[in-house]
DNA sequence: GGGCCCATAACTCCTAGGGT
DNA sequence: ACCCTAGGAGTTATGGGCCC
């Protein structure tokens, strides 16, 4: 084996060629695309495209899927442009400022335990070890996996307390930084756990009462959205009523929790 | 006025970990 | 980036209402 001088050096050359020619005929030596291993290609239920929302939720963008640039889109690009002309000056984000990390899953855990054990030495030696480590994880059967499964259960039982903390000492100006690194970086900050959440509205009240007369589960509730919709349209006030109560009683229950008075149509 | 949130499910994608 | 996999979280339809 090469000592791991030499194997850098070697390794360097390799990229610096690589680099080079690269530079000279793009064409040919096209850096390796990140490909979904599963695309709607080969997806048993393609996703559906959006029909009459705006916009999707936030968070990650479909695959494949390039933004349109509307109208209000270019409006709004041009406003940020002509914002980002004044450096707005971010709060530093520090490594103690940032929330706990998701907790490893059971292969994982066993794949530390594994390397603790069996050292290695070179860049090689590790991708030897990691392949070795997840082949000795796939030939072991459910009751050998469960020391790893429940130390992982136990961490993720753990994870929205400690999340629900970081919360609770980080002071509102920090967490939006955090928020917005994790953005510019394509992540999503896991919101607070314990989070107030508002009260469901009454069509979704509706909504869970009629999915319950369904005969159906999975994915195919989905179709029946549309049908729920229109049924639910086509309700009297009367029949509305209920689901009506029910969340304005949720509501004031919501706001007095919070120390807020609901709006009224007269606000 | 736009964006988000609420509920619901399966499906899909991403992240977590280690060393170099 | 490479190697792997379990599981978290976003996506998708829908309408109403709140908040910025």
């Amino acid at each position: 084996m090469l000592p791991q001088l030499a194997q850098r050096v070697a390794l360097r050359t390799i990229h610096a060629t690589f680099t080079r020619c690269a530079a000279f005929a793009p064409s040919i030596f096209v850096t390796r695309l990140r490909v979904p291993t599963r695309t709607f290609l080969s997806s048993s239920l393609p996703r559906l495209a959006p029909a009459s929302r705006k916009s999707t939720k936030k968070g990650r963008k479909a695959v494949g899927a390039k933004p349109k640039k509307t109208a209000k889109a270019t409006k709004k690009v041009v406003k940020a442009k002509s914002r980002s002309k004044k450096p707005q000056k971010l709060r530093r984000v520090l490594k103690e400022d940032l929330p706990p990390k998701h907790p490893p899953v059971a292969c994982i855990l066993h794949f530390q335990d594994y390397v603790k054990s069996h050292p290695v030495s070179s860049l090689e030696d590790a991708r030897l070890r990691l392949k070795e480590a997840y082949g000795v994880w796939a030939s072991m059967d459910a009751a050998a996996h469960q020391p790893w499964i429940d130390r992982s259960k136990a961490l993720l039982a753990e994870y929205p307390r400690r999340l629900a903390e970081w919360y609770r000492k980080t002071d509102e100006e920090t967490v939006k930084a955090v928020e917005k690194r994790f953005k510019a970086r394509g992540r999503i900050l896991t919101k607070d756990p314990d989070r107030e959440r508002r009260p469901a509205p009454a069509f979704l009240r509706f909504w869970s009462d009629y999915r319950k007369t369904l005969s159906v589960s999975g994915r195919e509730v989905l179709t029946y959205t549309t049908e729920a919709a229109a049924k639910w349209r086509s309700l009297s006030d009367e029949e509305k009523a209920p689901y009506f109560d029910s969340y304005r009683q949720a509501l004031a229950a919501y706001h007095a929790k919070r120390g807020k008075a609901p709006k009224t149509a007269s606000d």
